[in-house]
DNA sequence: AGGCCGATCCTCT
DNA sequence: GAGGATCGGCCTA
């Protein structure tokens, strides 16, 4: 316990952990919610890496209404997927294309496998260690901006340094910024104060959430299932996309 | 046992 | 905008 309340202390993580309750409905009304929330990992005892949630997608799982072929659950438990299938709040993390990881957070009481791929973070915190997590240049900030968030730019940078929508905008970007990987943290609990990754709420109120189609799969390519906040620079895909703008009450 | 293919990213045109 | 890298998981035989 004494153990607990110091790293607790020494890493001052930034906001509070969530309550379970939040990740325990279905993903289409999980997934709006968690626009704004930081995404923590902490590294040993002192480093900590933080970005918050921009973009997401729900996925359905089986016992949904809707059928959804694109989710990994669609076909029922496997070794692979079983994290889906128990409590919420629980991380997924799977490989793909050989070479990249994507991170879900299981929505729904246990036994069913809703879920929520993190597609997209804006930096907060340890900007420096993801850019040398993603193999980029080192990052150069102004004088004054080392501390909070520099402006985003818009364009990609004419002098080839890193634009800082790419550390971590993008599913598999954000897993390498941050050095999430399916051995080290797939079945997390997101929602205990010891864990390695965690979602936390420093108080950021999402405002106008666009919700479009899905990016980048085959099946049930048309259900609106991709939340993100409206214009922000750090999400990923196409810039203009079609789609409703909803206010989160 | 073998084949197919993906919730991606990067590079090049 | 197109194509290649690269391999684990899942399906078929």
């Amino acid at each position: 316990m004494r153990v607990k309340e110091m790293i607790a202390r020494n890493t001052r993580l930034p906001g509070q952990l969530l309550a379970r309750t939040l990740f325990e409905g279905t993903p289409e009304r999980v997934a709006p919610r968690l626009l704004g929330k930081l995404l923590v990992r902490r590294v040993g005892e002192r480093e900590l890496l933080a970005g918050r949630i921009v973009e997401v997608e729900a996925y359905l799982g089986p016992h949904h209404e809707t059928p959804d072929p694109a989710a990994h659950s669609h076909r029922g438990p496997t070794p692979r997927n079983q994290v889906l299938f128990g409590p919420a709040g629980h991380a997924y993390v799977y490989a793909i294309y050989g070479r990249y990881f994507c991170m879900n957070i299981a929505c729904e009481p246990e036994g069913r496998a809703g879920c929520i791929l993190v597609r997209a973070l804006e930096p907060v915190m340890g900007m420096e260690q993801m850019a040398r997590n993603r193999g980029l240049p080192a990052l150069e900030f102004r004088e004054g901006h080392n501390r909070a968030f520099p402006p985003l730019p818009l364009e990609r940078r004419k002098d080839g340094a890193p634009d800082l929508r790419m550390l971590a905008g993008g599913p598999s970007r954000l897993c390498q910024a941050l050095g999430i990987t399916r051995a080290a943290h797939n079945g997390l609990d997101l929602l205990d104060a010891r864990s390695a990754l965690q979602v936390r709420d420093d108080g950021f109120c999402a405002g106008r959430v666009r919700v479009t189609a899905r990016i980048g799969i085959r099946h049930a390519a048309e259900l609106p299932l991709r939340f993100c906040l409206d214009g922000h620079g750090c999400m990923s895909g196409p810039r203009q996309m079609r789609g409703l703008v909803m206010v989160l009450g």
